[in-house]
DNA sequence: CTGGGGACGGGGCCC
DNA sequence: TGGGCCCCGTCCCCA
């Protein structure tokens, strides 16, 4: 074997994990082998970081160094992922990365960051009643998932509940256990040093984050072979993006169904913003606003999709409280604050409100369409902004020479399913033939046809009524679910998640 | 090609 | 806690 380029006459070698590979060779894929190969392979990882041989990266916890390997970080964290990135490393310089691959840190301590190197590179994590709280703070600022589930897991295994239900739960869990490891291959086994602690799965109480650390005893996760932590975290890593690359919930043995959160950029509704807006935007240029509802005609499967990605982000928001969390320092805070922290980004808020809606940006909840052109929001305020500016006129300044006018000396022009005003000179110039044009936004409600409901009646002095175009008002027998929001024109039709990109 | 404006997304914060 | 407002950044369109 030797080191080579692709470039010249010498080919790349290609890794074998590719499946025109894997189909062209018969394996000899004995699992002990496997498992055995990959024991190996993270225990020299391990000496290695222990003898600081080809650590190629450094991470500074309050002027604690450590050194790791940067593509075992990588594998292992989406905040690693993100910062180690090429393209990062190639588009900018972040301020905790300089050009030898380090990284500060001064959300957590020194011994936090060493509990979870050593598990990255041993499989291992020692919790305690005294580090679980800010284990779980760092593994959700490293959008380390697995870690956040095994902290989870602790923290729901120490809580107090009947002797009946415990010997249940710890019945049925060990079952579980014993049924399941050939598809969790990497499933947990839970080390109980003190025996007497109950084991349960009932959800931590909002008191959590001030619990009394004496019900919580020490305890350690381990892997199965916990050798197997850094290989199985980078095989994880090629499916998620920014999870943190951990081992599902369903491989952790105490853990019950309704984690949906963990690895949830796996999931095919949970797009970044900007690509969000790339395909929104390309949708937009092939067809603009149309009038036709796209939501009331779509399809069952993309119904169906719609569905299911409602179903993703209310699994998402359940889950909330328990992962986001996060005491400590943030940005420029003179005092450490409970902040709230995103499980997909780096970003953290005040309050759990304002993540929730920070939230949309990552699971694409677009909860507010219009009624006119069946754009989507994922604010009210956006959509009402939207419908005044888009399709009421309700800027008092000319389309076309931009000189400030009022309602009474102005002309709302047509155009499809927006309007827009214009001045008595304008419209002069541009001649009246050539445009649709009401006396304004009060003739809207003096329009008959326009005036139609939700139902299909005359719904008085609200001009809101012009969101039912005469299209619409067919398919009124599918809008049961009208919501409207009887402080504004617009009315508000609670939806499944869903957006264009579905189609 | 470039600058300005519009539309929209998103964060902070107040009520 | 949700609604709403303000502000700013980004992207796209158009002159």
């Amino acid at each position: 074997m030797e080191m080579v380029t692709d470039t010249g006459s010498t080919r790349l070698y290609r890794p074998s994990g590719e499946p025109g590979h894997q189909q062209a060779q018969r394996w000899f894929n004995a699992a002990d082998i496997t498992v055995a190969h990959q024991s190996h392979l993270l225990k020299q990882l391990d000496q290695q970081r222990c003898l600081e041989l080809f650590c190629d990266c450094s991470v500074i916890v309050e002027g604690h160094l450590f050194r790791a390997h940067r593509n075992v970080l990588f594998a292992s964290s989406g905040y690693f992922r993100m910062l180690l990135s090429p393209q990062s490393l190639d588009r900018d310089r972040r301020p905790g990365l300089s050009d030898t691959a380090s990284a500060t840190f001064d959300a957590f301590s020194p011994d936090t960051f060493a509990l979870i190197l050593d598990f990255i590179y041993s499989g291992r994590l020692g919790l305690s009643s005294h580090n679980v709280i800010e284990v779980m703070s760092a593994a959700s600022y490293l959008q380390m998932n697995s870690v956040i589930n095994y902290c989870k897991t602790f923290i729901k295994s120490s809580l107090e509940i009947s002797v009946k239900e415990e010997e249940e739960e710890l019945e049925l869990n060990l079952s579980d256990q014993e049924v399941s490891p050939l598809h969790n291959p990497h499933q947990l086994r839970l080390h109980q040093q003190d025996a007497q602690t109950p084991v349960g799965s009932v959800s931590p109480p909002p008191a959590l984050w001030t619990h009394d650390g004496a019900h919580l005893t020490q305890q350690v996760f381990m892997l199965k072979d916990p050798d197997q932590a850094a290989p199985a975290l980078a095989a994880r890593a090629d499916n998620s993006d920014g999870g943190g690359g951990g081992i599902s919930p369903a491989h952790i043995g105490l853990e019950e169904a309704n984690t949906g959160v963990e690895d949830p950029l796996d999931t095919h509704f949970t797009i970044s913003a900007p690509e969000r807006r790339r395909s929104r935007r390309g949708a937009r240029r092939s067809a603009p606003y149309s009038t036709r509802s796209s939501t009331i005609n779509d399809p069952p499967e993309v119904q169906e999709a719609r569905s299911q990605k409602a179903e993703k982000a209310e699994e998402l928001y359940a889950t909330l409280p328990t992962i986001v969390g996060v005491i400590g320092q943030f940005h420029n805070d003179s005092n450490p604050t409970m902040r709230f922290k995103c499980p997909f980004c780096t970003h953290t808020v005040k309050r759990k409100a304002d993540l929730k809606r920070h939230l949309r940006c990552h699971t694409g909840e677009r909860p507010y369409p219009c009624q006119a052109c069946n754009k989507r929001f994922t604010r009210l305020e956006h959509l009402r902004s939207h419908f005044e500016t888009i399709h009421q006129a309700r800027k008092l300044v000319c389309r076309k020479c931009k000189c400030p006018v009022t309602e009474e000396g102005s002309h709302v022009v047509c155009e499809g399913t927006r309007r827009y005003r214009m001045c008595a000179a304008c419209i002069q110039k541009v001649g009246c033939e050539n445009l649709s044009m009401e006396e304004g936004l009060e003739g809207l409600d003096e329009e008959p046809a326009l005036l139609l409901g939700v139902d299909g009646e005359e719904e008085g002095d609200i001009p809101r009524s012009w969101m039912m175009s005469m299209e619409q008002e067919e398919d009124e027998d599918d809008e049961g679910d009208l919501a409207e929001d009887s402080g504004t024109d617009l009315i508000i039709h609670e939806v499944d998640d869903s957006d264009e990109e579905v189609q």
